[in-house]
DNA sequence: TTGTTTTAATTGATATATCAATTATATTTG
DNA sequence: CAAATATAATTGATATATCAATTAAAACAA
């Protein structure tokens, strides 16, 4: 069977892309401020516009599952970035706390990521944009309902 | 400043996409042939069709850096996937070898990526699919210029 | 109310990601 | 040629990814 090589498909073409797109956002992010990851900028975002999300939601939200969750988590409560409060409406679950540090990371991040987002999609169209969603939310609907 | 959260962006959608393909994919993969891992799987379809391949160029192929190849290939030795040979031309490099086992992978995939493929690019034209490469590449394009 | 099931989070083991530093070999330059 | 520089790969430290197993609490059922 003769097989297209994988770097010529649209697939690799995606995962390129995302790659290119993390790691200009990580360089921009660290220029600004130091010790922090993108992921953790987004959690930080996250927490902080929806404080009422679990850990579960939470992980959904950024790609990861809820063991690599717990560990970023430790790691960013370790480097004071938030804390971890009792709730006691739920035992099994924590509130989660910005601290000020944390706060303050929020604050500086939308400018950043604004300009990293216009960086980015300098040059392409809004009606390119929705089309690249359409597009892709038809691949991952067909990939999600195979998947069991 | 008003964000608009990272979830409803077009950078959320690609990495989406990208995991739920991947996810399909090594599913697949796992219910076909036991202990090995999609990346593991195109590295063996790499260096079968590319064995002049150095360790360098496959890690860029493969979106990872040269010590996490390093390790990978050391796990794929261990589990019988290939072998490291020397390269007399150049002692800095190795030939990867295919084993048998590893082979026997490089026969079986074809046949099961070509049916991810498919799956995941139902109902999607090929008009589609090439646009969505261009303005991922332009995207692309946009990130690496700006990257240091 | 007790036993069962579900949910939320953590932990363990192993692999991979990332950055910096290091080793070994090749290549270039004076 | 010898010294300096560049290249290929590895290693160390720490974080994250993944899967399976576990713990603790909550929700449900008999």
């Amino acid at each position: 069977m003769n097989l297209v090589l994988p770097s010529e498909t649209v697939f690799h073409a995606i995962e390129s892309t995302i790659k290119a797109y993390r790691k200009y956002s990580q360089q921009q992010i660290s220029v600004n401020m130091a010790g922090i990851t993108i992921d953790q900028s987004l959690a930080l975002i996250y927490i902080d516009k929806h404080p009422e999300l679990n850990q579960n939601a939470l992980a959904e939200l950024l790609f990861k599952d809820t063991a690599s969750l717990t560990r970023m988590i430790n790691t960013m409560v370790k480097n004071e970035f938030i804390e971890r409060a009792i709730n006691s409406d739920d035992l099994r679950r924590y509130k989660l706390i910005l601290t000020k540090k944390g706060k303050d990371v929020v604050n500086a991040l939308p400018k950043i990521i604004a300009s990293n987002r216009n960086t980015a999609l300098e040059g392409i169209s809004k009606e390119d944009e929705q089309n690249v969603k359409r597009i892709l939310n038809k691949i991952k609907d067909n990939c999600n309902n195979q998947t069991l």
